[in-house]
DNA sequence: ATGAAAGCGCTAACAC
DNA sequence: GTGTTAGCGCTTTCAT
């Protein structure tokens, strides 16, 4: 292993000059410069992360806390957890990667013994046990997804709210009147996990605003239970023309179901997805979708974070807005089969 | 922070003697031990991992490498991903995320800097650029699939080529004889990940066998694709009653196209699938499966790694084998329509 | 603009 | 069975 010595002995200079070539934290000469970076290069050195740390107090690295086992669809976390590694790679930090199961005790053992800086914590709950000890930890971190009591936490997120509402509007404002949305399994709910909350808050709120019908139902998995639930909404609801859906697993089965009901999409009944591009668009027809946009929040989450190590202040919350991407299974209601074209309003 | 000094004063022992106690290397008397304990919890000391490594030269780190930009499916790898936190946890190990994306360079890097002590590689190709460099560093290295120059090097994957021959078997023993295998998108084949290559072996070395008829045909990921590709098949081998299908995405489109085709499954067609279990069991109806046992293989990957790092010698190349889930997709050919008892064989 | 040297907190000889 | 101490490789004062 070529150490630091080496390459001072190399360049003909001092360790500590070395380390501020590498570090730029003081002027250095050119032509010292030039002589030690051509030192380091002739001799390949990369310095000892340990000793780096053990010297400096910081680790560079982050930890990335996933969930373990959770009705979260896996291939968002998939995208978040890639852009947070990236993200981290850009400015020179790595990603320790720790799952939930180890739980707030996990949190203090890789803070209390040096190993990483900050934290990047996913699919935290309303009232998570990580919470306090995140908040009595030294270190910086930043949550996905937002707690009850949020005070002097940083939090990122999508903004559920409006997602529920642009649903709303997207359907309203092509002559839907009556919605309906078909949430997580009610486990989801009672796990109080939050996003699913306020997305029916959105709904129901923008369903409100608009003078729309807007009912809302949890949904399970599996066929049966998607089956019986649109079946029960139509019996109840039979006026029900605009479906949305955040629940990626029914999705599929969904489509099934209004097919083997004998509802046309979009022509009977449009439906809109809260999920993944990919998955909206694997689908037939093609979804119109809301998508959870997972690289920019796990960017976020870590542009938050190097932030918050460099001691400059962030948000306490950062909402990041909803894209509603239209495909082909959202269209007017009642539209008038017309061949002519349409008159051209004067003004 | 509390650091050894502090624990061994509280102690009234040596810095050493702590560290003997915690790391167990040399025997220490029941008295010393219980009085350094009680000081370790008394003072919540916990040692900086920094320090620890560069003193012992083991940062008790492994790498885990994950594909960036891929056409395998993503459930999969965050099973094996938790399977493998889970399981270095259990040997007191952390575990370091990186991205493919890094390359060789990125293994270096963390290898060099002493950040981590050994990798994990999944989604290996057949001619990897990672594997001479992984070669060449001096710390162990266990990898997901297997490369066209495995010699020297660790690798564990499910036996695929078993896998494609348990569908045939399977289908064969259930009196179908012609089957299709509906495989990954030409590019996944012409990447070279091994894997779908290993599949078609297995099947075609079975169909061969089994004396029964099997074609394989390759088929991308979208709805039109599969109904294109299902058309084909069944204009140029009408007498296919069995499916087997490696293409988690389609799984869904597949059976859509079937029942657009007007096959019924099973008793027209019985749909096998390479996939986890969730998703087989997802269908309507639920699929036979052979699950890729990602759990099982991370697990294994860590243990090796651990073994390597005790010196202990492990296998070049461990195939975990395929288990097959028979569920309502797959059922016999030809079965006599009868609600007779079946008559039982005497002996 | 550069060098010398004191740690950072721990492990592992080496002593006894 | 336990203590003493010399590093591990780097950063960062403190000097000059």
């Amino acid at each position: 292993m070529v150490t630091i010595a080496d390459v001072a002995r190399h360049a003909g200079v001092a360790t500590s000059t070395v380390s501020y070539v590498l570090s730029g934290k003081r002027t250095i000469s050119p032509d010292t410069r030039d002589r030690v970076q051509r030192s380091v290069r002739a001799l390949g050195y990369r310095p000892n992360a340990s000793a780096r740390a053990l010297a400096s107090q910081r680790s560079n690295v982050l930890a990335l806390v996933i969930p373990l086992r959770t009705g979260m669809h896996v291939p968002v976390m998939m995208q978040f957890a890639t852009a947070v590694v990236t993200t981290a790679r850009r400015f020179d930090h790595d990603v320790l990667l720790l799952t939930a199961d180890e739980g707030p005790e996990g949190l203090r053992r890789v803070a209390q013994s040096s190993l990483v800086d900050a934290f990047v914590v996913m699919d935290v709950e309303l009232n998570d046990e990580r919470v306090p000890v995140l908040r009595d930890l030294p270190l910086p971190s930043v949550l996905i997804g937002y707690p009850a009591e949020a005070a002097g936490l940083t939090c990122i997120d999508l903004d559920f709210v409006a997602a529920g509402a642009l649903c709303v509007d997207h359907l309203a404002d092509l002559g839907h009147d009556s919605l309906a949305l078909l949430g997580t399994p009610s486990a989801v709910y009672e796990r109080q996990t939050g996003f699913a909350q306020r997305t029916l808050t959105g709904f129901t709120e923008a369903a409100a605003r608009r003078g729309v019908l807007g009912v809302e139902t949890p949904c399970e998995h599996t066929f049966d239970a998607v089956l019986q639930t649109v079946q029960q909404l139509l019996h109840d609801h039979p006026g029900i023309t605009g479906l949305v859906v955040q629940n990626e697993p029914i999705i599929g089965p969904l489509l099934d179901v209004l097919r083997r009901l004998g509802r046309r999409v979009p022509e009977d009944m449009s439906v809109l997805a809260i999920s993944a591009d990919d998955v909206a668009e694997r689908q037939v027809p093609q979804l119109s979708s809301v998508t959870i946009p997972a690289e920019e929040i796990g960017e976020q989450a870590v542009l938050s974070l190097i932030a918050k190590l460099e001691g400059s202040p962030v948000p306490e919350l950062t909402l990041v807005p909803p894209t509603l991407t239209p495909r082909a299974s959202s269209t007017a209601h009642n539209p008038q089969p017309t061949n002519h074209p349409k008159p051209v309003r004067g003004d």
